[in-house]
DNA sequence: CTGAAAGCGCTTACAG
DNA sequence: CTGAAAGCGCTTACAG
């Protein structure tokens, strides 16, 4: 059967709780006593059983991520992080995600009320928001990879929106294009609105209008871009180049574009957001304005550990990594 | 404090037992009893603790993942298949990375030993073939989704490798293509010897020679896709078309041919394989061979949920899904 | 149909 | 420095 924790004390001829003290390096032990009982250890391959840890401890050292769908690249980079500082630190990674709606969500919740795992790094799924904020009230350490700008009054990781989408205008100004056509991503997202000012903030200092006309509703997707570029084209709305607030809307203005016969950048300029890795293989490779996936979810996995190590405090300001400007051919210097 | 069993038991007047019972559906129980139960569950919002649960019953519908690494686009699609399907049922999903080596996987062995999941998934992170073969040994429930073609003496999810790659074969023919320069995977894999395998036995079949010349070693990047191309281009190798191992290799080689001003695909035609997302879309939308990726997570996934229902005992024959041929503007027909 | 008790495999006061 | 015992919150024979 199953090695345990008895017969481990049975054959180092000590007490279960030397050994438990031995394995946890809590409370003095004898040195040779404990080595004795490292050996026995060694010997018997001996690992502690998580479940009756867990139980004893009432804490399983265990993280949740709950994400909105695995197939964005975007999520896997962030993703990718989170795993790597909670694997660094020992912990485990319980994986959810919401592809079944109310049900999903229901399940989570479940999972938190049964203490399935200590806490939870979130990037939201679509009008959770609500419950997380419940959730969090009702004791559970909660941190938000904040992509949509929401501003939570729980602790959260997000990048410079605002700032990112500045630079991308100041680019567009400095090369000599003054029209731009903005795809943005849902209307309803903090970030959607922060890229959009800071944007077009840039433009008015500089004394550039930019009508409505010139700003086109996307989702985020691929076929967003796409369809809005073929829109303006058939309407005639005169433009010079693009800020799309994705690289996935970026790749489908890109496709538009040479479908119609627009020459990138001669005729048009493009501009992404993101910076997800297939951005500097797109044709022409894309300029865009790189958010820190990586280290945003590294960050939140962080922030978590920490807290739950005892050391900090969660704190519900968030921690706001900066984005950085990426030139690629699509909006050359 | 938190809600226990005892808190129900009391409140229905009850013993924990019953409680149990009605919590399970095992055992007869009065059905005004059990109502009576269940008003007090729902009452006092009674979840029973997952950690209690899995140490009593020695298991806790708790599933492990284990992949390579989370930011490639196959990667993210077949582990979508697998959460849909684990959550589906109920379960949870554990994930594991391997990106810190050697340590990543002794973590991944102790938490085996620890118990703290039933079964585990794995897309075979580099030379764990071995580790992997011995823990199934020892009784661990293991389905890994094959991308190497390994051929493994446990239960496993593959695709018809060499069936996808003579289809691309015999489409490169029929379009009238005599001089296909293939692009591999790292030649130690299974799946890129089945690949090289079913495409060349086509063009024997129908009288075409492939020197080894045009067989250039890749390794599924992006980069090697863009190197092989260029090499061959310096070299002054002929070729009419290519062949490229999966989407990101194929995604570099159109890159190359493009920056020499190789028309794609009136100079050369491209064919890549996987078919994941950005396939679609780049510049000209790529032939491929599609591996349903999702569907052998789901496969994956559902053997082992049937095999730990005690269903099906979990049989070493590879499960096996069928690629289909993707045509799109890189290789038209 | 129902319950008392043992057991799952640890940790942690408490006592020495 | 060390150990006996209680406790974590369930499930499961066993007995009635």
């Amino acid at each position: 059967m199953r090695v345990t924790i008895a017969d481990v004390a049975r054959n180092a001829a000590v007490s279960k709780t030397t050994v438990s003290r031995v394995l946890n390096g809590k409370g003095e032990v004898d040195a040779e006593t404990a080595d004795r009982v490292r050996a026995v250890i060694a010997k018997l391959g001996y690992v502690p059983s998580s479940r009756a840890v867990g139980l004893a401890r009432g804490s399983n050292r265990t993280l949740a991520m709950l994400v909105p769908s695995l197939t964005w690249p975007w999520v896997g980079e962030v993703l990718q992080g989170v795993a790597d500082t909670v694997e660094a630190a020992g912990y485990g990674l319980l994986l959810f995600t919401c592809n079944r709606g109310e049900d999903s969500m229901a399940q989570f919740t479940s999972q938190v009320s049964a203490r399935a795992f200590d806490g939870v790094l979130v990037i939201e799924p679509e009008n959770t928001l609500r419950s997380m904020a419940a959730l969090h009230r009702q004791g559970l350490p909660l941190v938000m990879v904040d992509d949509r700008g929401q501003r939570p009054d729980f602790p959260s990781v997000a990048t410079t929106n605002a700032e990112g989408a500045a630079a991308a205008a100041a680019h567009l100004l400095d090369s000599g294009r003054r029209a731009p056509l903005i795809i943005t991503g849902p209307r309803h997202f903090g970030c959607v609105q922060d890229r959009l000012t800071g944007f077009v903030g840039v433009l008015r200092e500089r004394g550039v209008a930019q009508p409505a006309a010139r700003v086109a509703a996307g989702d985020f997707t691929v076929r967003c871009g796409q369809t809005v570029i073929e829109r303006a084209l058939t309407e005639g709305i005169p433009f010079d180049s693009v800020f799309a607030h994705n690289d996935l809307s970026a790749t489908g203005a890109l496709h538009a574009l040479r479908a119609a016969g627009r020459r990138v950048p001669d005729d048009v300029a493009v501009i992404g957001f993101d910076d997800i890795p297939i951005a500097a293989y797109t044709e022409p490779p894309l300029t865009t304005v790189r958010q820190p996936m990586r280290a945003m979810g590294e960050a939140a996995a962080r922030r978590m550990i920490e807290h739950l190590g005892g050391v900090t405090p969660l704190q519900a300001a968030p921690t706001v990594l900066p984005t950085e400007f990426v030139i690629r051919s699509s909006a050359p210097g």
